[in-house]
DNA sequence: CTTCGATTTCTACTGCTTGTAGAATTAGTT
DNA sequence: AACTAATTCTACAAGCAGTAGAAATCGAAG
C-alpha cells in the first residue's frame, strides 16, 4: 500500500457519518443526513462505490437498498494513518522523538498509561 | 490549516533530496540528482516554487542560481503530519490507544524512554 | 550603457482525482 | 409481463501534479 489514502471533501463527510453510527446505512440514509447539500442519490452512490474501491467501506448487497458501513473505525483509520506516516520514515525513533516532544503533558500521561507497566 | 498537505511523486522526490542534505541546493543540483528522469530545469523550478508556496521549502534569492532548502526536517515534517492526523480526531485517546497498540515492543520501549521516567 | 547568456517566471497542456448527476440497466414485486 | 426502485455506467467540470516551452529578467562583459 504505497500512496497515502487521501479523501475528498464529500468522501470525508460520508465517512464521518458512517463512523458516527454502528448501523449500516443506505445511500438514502446518507442523502438525508446530507440534506443541506441537496445531493442526488446517484451522487452518493458513486462516492460510496469509490470509497468501496478504496477499501474504506464495505457494502451489503443482501438488502435491496444496499447497506454500507465503514471498514474500520475512525480510531483504527487514524491510527493506521499515523503508522503509515511513521512507516515512511527512515529514522523512526527521531520521528517519535519529535512527536512525543510536541505532545501536551496530559497526553504524555495518557501515553505512559497506555504503554502500561 | 485545514486539508492535509499531500505531496505528489516528484514533489516528494525533491523533498527527499532536500531533506537528505544540510546544504542549500539549486534547481540544477536537483536536476542532476534526478538525472535518470531527464527533467527540464524549468520543471524542477516549477515544482520548487509550488513547494515554496506550500511552505515546504525556503528559497535564497541572494545567490544567482537560487538556493532551496527544506523548511523543516523530515522528522519534524512527519511528526507534524502525525499530529495533524491526531488533531482531526474527536477522541484522541482512543486513537492513541490504537496507535500504541500496534507498535512493536521495541518501539514501545523507545516511546517509554522518550516519555521519560 | 548595451548586449548576451543564464536564470527565473509565466503560460499551458495532459492526466488523474473528486464532485456531481443524468441515462441506461437491473432486479424485485405485483 | 410490466412497473418501479435501485444500481451501474457514462460524462463532464474543476482542481492538482507533472511537464516543459515562451517570455521576461538579471548580472556580467564589453
Amino acid at each position: 500500500m504505497v500512496g497515502m489514502a487521501t479523501l475528498g471533501e464529500l468522501e470525508r463527510s460520508i465517512m464521518e457519518l458512517l463512523w458516527a453510527t454502528d448501523d449500516n446505512l443506505s445511500a438514502y440514509d446518507l442523502q438525508e443526513e446530507l440534506a443541506d447539500r441537496k445531493l442526488a442519490s446517484t451522487t452518493i452512490l458513486t462516492v460510496l462505490s469509490r470509497l468501496e474501491n478504496k477499501g474504506f467501506v464495505t457494502r451489503s448487497r443482501d438488502a435491496r437498498p444496499h447497506r454500507y458501513s465503514a471498514a474500520a473505525t475512525r480510531e483504527e483509520h487514524m491510527a493506521d494513518l499515523m503508522h503509515e506516516v511513521l512507516g515512511g520514515a527512515s529514522d523512526r525513533t527521531a520521528v517519535l522523538e519529535r512527536f512525543v516532544g510536541q505532545v501536551s503533558p496530559e497526553e504524555a500521561a495518557t501515553l505512559r498509561r497506555l504503554l502500561g507497566q
